[in-house]
RNA sequence: GGCCCGUUCGUCUAGGGGUUAGGACAUCAGAUUUUCAUUCUGGCAACAGGGGUUCGAUUCCCCUACGGGCUACCA
């Protein structure tokens, strides 16, 4: 596909949904396509949730997309404005347009209270308010000039609905889905305005496009029912030639059961489906996210470009640069996906074991004074974590796998030591600390040949006394290779825990 | 119920008129690592069903089934 006009695209995050995994993969879409071809990526912060603001949802929305690298372009976009627009700032522009479609017979007003539509859906479970009933209700189609007038006047409460043309196809063409065609007899009139004066997404999505200049709008697959209002709408105020192209993306779906992926879903199957926690201040309830979990941004936008995109070939672990580069919107599949927490922690683990130690600094060191270690020495941290970054899946998993190396272990896995704890071991360990004692050339290789040197001469086996050495320095059978441990604790801290050691084996 | 979208191993997917239907995750077995993990090798495992079109269909068309979405003065 040629593009040739600038791309723009937009995204709408909102603060209570807008942000779990088919949110920032919707973004993530967005963003590759816009950089892709060179064009732009702007961002519309939903921070309103049912009509009324939520406090800190922008900074959490901007924080989201800086830890996933999808930084939105500053304006000046055309109307002037700067930065990512906010739509809580944006009441007051949608009302003209609602009433310049009513005065070209596009729209009208509806009287009708929800409680009586309320009632009118419980009598007819097929009740829509559209072609075969708005003839029937208290609209300005069925009132007189005269007494609409009057109603408005008096600020009866009322919307605005379009008036969905009879006996036509509205039909586009869909990125990703190629020909979409709807009847307009089987479409409802969708409220654009509400009473209380502010837009319906339906208005507001088709304005703010327009006046962003949007050329391309991807968003979830759960908007292609309302796509048709949204294609007239852009007809009825004169815009056709300026409408962007289309793009609904698949839907991500529970792994078990069926359906959409939702905020519940995390509590429930023990994953997150936020990228970042998110608190929420109305209800003081935590979603818990992928970066608190332990996930590098690296490998959770990995892993959400390739569920429900992939290149053709068999890569599967891709860097952002080259997803920017590969990226085309015809590979994306046009089925729903399952999200496999197994899969995307498998992403996280290759991310951690492909970055160098360098990289990982940050993260890992927070990770650690988080959990009351302090750590001074930059070097001495990334020679741990390259040592054992490759047995950590999540950034967390370096706590386990690292933290011996700051703090001598409390307690020790005594079961698999002490039913075959001999006095001739102890002896074995005694003379080994003096061995290290005196040791110049203090290496893996070096320490490791001594150990085995010393286990012959003491008629010992060497496995025998690996285990004991290894629950000496870290407390339990874990960590990695135990003469690279003993190196990088140095030999005062290796014949200490020795020492420490044998007191706790022999009583 | 109505409308729309979809359907290849358990999961994510590649492929595409003639293939031993490929890869990855998960899983199982073996090797290596004198802990665990990593790594390596191998195994199990899929074209929803029925009709067309065709010499030939998993691939194209239709129907059915199943799944999902929407059907709010939410987005």
């Amino acid at each position: 596909m040629s593009v040739n006009k600038r791309v723009r695209v937009r995204f709408a995050p909102s603060p209570t949904g807008g942000l779990h995994l088919g949110g920032v993969r919707t973004v993530l879409f967005n963003y590759l396509f816009a950089r892709h071809h060179n064009g732009d990526f702007i961002l519309r912060i939903e921070d309103t949730d049912q009509g009324r603001y939520v406090e800190g949802a922008e900074q959490y929305i901007m924080d989201c997309l800086e830890w996933c690298g999808l930084i939105p372009d500053e304006g000046p976009h055309a109307d002037g404005g700067y930065g990512p627009y906010r739509q809580s700032e944006r009441k007051e522009n949608y009302r003209k347009y609602a009433e310049q479609l009513v005065n070209a017979g596009f729209a009208y007003y509806a009287f009708d209270t929800p409680e009586e539509l309320d009632s009118q859906r419980k009598e007819n479970p097929n009740f829509r308010y559209g072609l075969e009933n708005r003839n029937r209700l208290k609209n300005s189609l069925t009132l007189s000039k005269e007494e609409v007038n009057r109603m408005l006047d008096e600020g009866l409460p009322h919307v605005i609905r379009i008036k969905m043309p009879a006996d036509e196809v509205v039909s586009f063409t869909d990125m990703i889905r190629g020909e979409v065609s709807f009847d307009t007899n089987l479409v409802d009139d969708k409220v654009l305005l509400k009473a209380d004066g502010m837009p319906t997404y339906h208005l507001a999505v088709v304005i703010d496009d327009y006046l962003m200049k949007i050329s391309h709008a991807f968003r979830g697959e759960e908007w292609l029912p309302s796509a048709p209002v949204h294609i007239l709408l852009w007809q009825y105020l004169g815009w056709a030639d300026d409408m962007p192209e289309w793009a609904h993306l698949p839907l991500i779906l529970k792994p078990d059961g069926h359906g959409k992926l939702s905020k519940r879903d995390g509590a429930r199957l023990g994953f997150p489906v936020f990228a970042m926690n998110w608190f929420d201040p109305k209800t003081n309830e935590l979603t818990p996210g992928f970066k608190e979990l332990g996930f590098l941004p690296e490998a959770f936008i990995n892993l959400l470009a390739l569920l429900g995109w992939n290149d053709g070939t068999e890569q599967e672990i891709f860097t952002i640069d080259e997803l920017v580069s590969k990226f085309s919107i015809e590979r994306v599949s046009k089925a729903g996906a399952k999200f496999d927490f197994e899969k995307a922690k498998w992403f996280n683990a290759e991310w951690i074991k492909r970055s160098e130690a360098g990289r990982l600094k940050t993260e890992v060191m927070k990770i650690f004074a988080n959990n009351g270690i302090d750590i001074s020495d930059d070097q001495y941290l990334e020679q741990i974590i390259s040592l054992v970054k490759e047995r950590c899946i999540l950034l967390t998993d370096f706590l386990e796998q690292g933290s011996f190396f700051f703090k001598a272990p409390e307690s020790y896995d005594l079961d698999s030591v002490k039913p075959k704890w001999t006095d001739s071991k102890a002896d074995f360990f005694k003379a080994f600390a003096e061995i290290l004692n005196t040791m110049e050339d203090f290496h893996a290789g070096s320490v490791e040949q001594k150990f085995k040197a010393l286990a012959e001469e003491k008629g010992l086996k060497v496995g025998e006394v690996m285990l004991p050495f290894r629950i000496m320095l870290v407390g339990g059978k874990f960590g990695p290779q135990v003469f690279e441990i003993a190196v990088l604790l140095k030999q005062e801290e290796t014949i200490r825990r020795i020492h420490k050691g044998l007191l706790a084996f022999s009583s």
